[in-house]
DNA sequence: TCAATGTCGAACATCATGTTCGAGTATGGT
DNA sequence: ACCATACTCGAACATGATGTTCGACATTGA
């Protein structure tokens, strides 16, 4: 009830904007009660955004298993399909007045997904910065998609974001070890 | 004074957790002397980052003057160097407590520049979607390098960029009119 | 000398935060 | 039915930051 409460009142009054008690209003639940389970507003937020988290990993790893080699640039599409599905809630979150909090622990769970895919791959750089770097421009673009309101349809914005990413990586990828 | 001060109290105390009063001792101020100027913390934060923008600007113009063909990657050198020679300022202000307000206003300084930069070279996807791609890219990149204390030189930084990025670029802009 | 401008500090109302406490309610095991 | 545990509630409270107001003082320059 916390949760939907918050997101809903983030839509509305933003989240920077918004008070503790506004939510606790809206969810009809007590003061006291609130903060022997949570430490303040960022904590609530934090458990909204696991089940977020969740919710993607999971679909990432449902594509994985009937996974063609074909399609490296597939997770592209899963997140920006997840965010198009969930409109609202992408919209409320990192909309304009989504605030930071969200920004940040998108940005962990890209990076956290690019590291693993990067390390598979294995890079001539750091894969430390190759990932900061790609879940940076993701997380970017995908901040802009959003507060556009969906200009493009998720596959296009995914093709985009392959264009522009797939070359660096090929072109940072270690050659492969030279067997004779 | 006061810009002096809120630099030095970030990187003290971190920019969330830093009240207007503490500011105003800091620079020896009163506190309705402040109001007068501005309306609260970010805005003098915002007067502060103009200087920045304006310094990091004319070396990027000094740089355009005598620029050779060949050197595409420059501007991130530049960006970087500057950082490279601001440490204790950018440690205050991006780092791990230097908040938000300036990870915002810089993305739109990286945005500005690789619109214009972008807009020069023209690409087959919209100038936007590249430029906040680019932006975030860099963006994140900076913020690592500084929170991890300046672990390359910045000439080994602004070529790994140059690595991730260009292949992308060259990949996505328009094929030059075919003239038979 | 005078007026304009800028400064000061103290006081104030307002608001959100996080904590405490006593009292009430639901659950489930015996 | 009984009881203990866990959970809830609301009201009250201390705290601390915010932004505003006011009258008094200083600095400047015509």
């Amino acid at each position: 009830m916390l949760q939907e409460a918050l997101v809903a009142l983030i839509e509305e009054r933003g989240y920077e904007r918004l008070t503790v008690q506004d939510v606790l209003d809206r969810a009809d639940i007590g003061r006291s009660t609130f903060y022997t389970h949570f430490r303040d507003k960022d904590a609530l937020f934090m458990t909204w955004f696991d089940g977020l988290r969740e919710d993607l990993r999971s679909e990432l790893d449902a594509m994985t298993e009937h996974r063609r080699p074909t399609d490296a640039g597939r997770p592209l599409g899963v997140i920006f399909d997840h965010a198009y599905r969930n409109q609202r809630v992408y919209r409320a979150v990192c909309g304009r007045q989504g605030g930071n909090a969200f920004t940040h622990l998108m940005q962990r769970l890209l990076f956290e997904l690019l590291r693993e895919h990067l390390c598979v791959a294995g890079t001539r750089l750091p894969v430390e910065i190759a990932a900061e770097y790609y879940s940076g421009a993701l997380l970017s673009t995908l901040l802009w998609w959003v507060r556009q309101d969906f200009p493009y349809q998720p596959e296009e914005l995914a093709a985009m974001c392959q264009l522009l990413t797939a070359p660096g990586v090929t072109a940072s990828l270690s050659p492969a070890p030279h067997i004779p």
